[in-house]
DNA sequence: GCCGTGACTCGCA
DNA sequence: CTGCGAGCCACGG
């Protein structure tokens, strides 16, 4: 297990039609986003939906946009100019937490406060 | 064990 | 709005 892997879980909760920013991820990890990113680029996880993890602007690496637009559609998920409607479609920070708990037990970034 | 890299973020001009 | 710079941390070589 690798902290990688925590953001596979982490990843893997967010609903259909939803998106999360690398953050936000970062933050429910207890680590930077420069983890995140580098994560999700080293990772090789077919069924992970990466279009759901967006930059804090909305934005996304410009190799990626291409690929990640038809996901975009598919899942209803509003975008203009390269850049999702993040503050529409940004899934509750709470939600997801409580969600990745369930699976990866307390986290570092979580309701556990202290 | 040190160094570079990366799908990032934020602040300031 | 755009651009630049520094901070950030895990992983492979």
């Amino acid at each position: 297990m690798s902290l990688s892997d925590d953001v596979v879980a982490v990843v893997r909760v967010v609903p259909s039609g939803c998106v999360v920013s690398y953050g936000d991820i970062a933050e429910l990890l207890g680590t930077s986003p420069r983890v995140i990113g580098h994560a999700m680029a080293t990772l090789e996880v077919p069924d992970l939906p990466w279009w759901r993890v967006v930059r804090a602007d909305g934005g996304m690496a410009d190799h990626l946009i291409d690929s990640a637009v038809p996901h975009w559609l598919e899942e209803g998920i509003g975008f203009a100019d390269g850049r999702v409607r993040i503050r529409r479609h940004r899934v509750d920070l709470a939600a997801l937490a409580d969600a990745a708990e369930s699976l990866l037990g307390p986290l570092p970034g979580a309701g556990d406060h202290q």
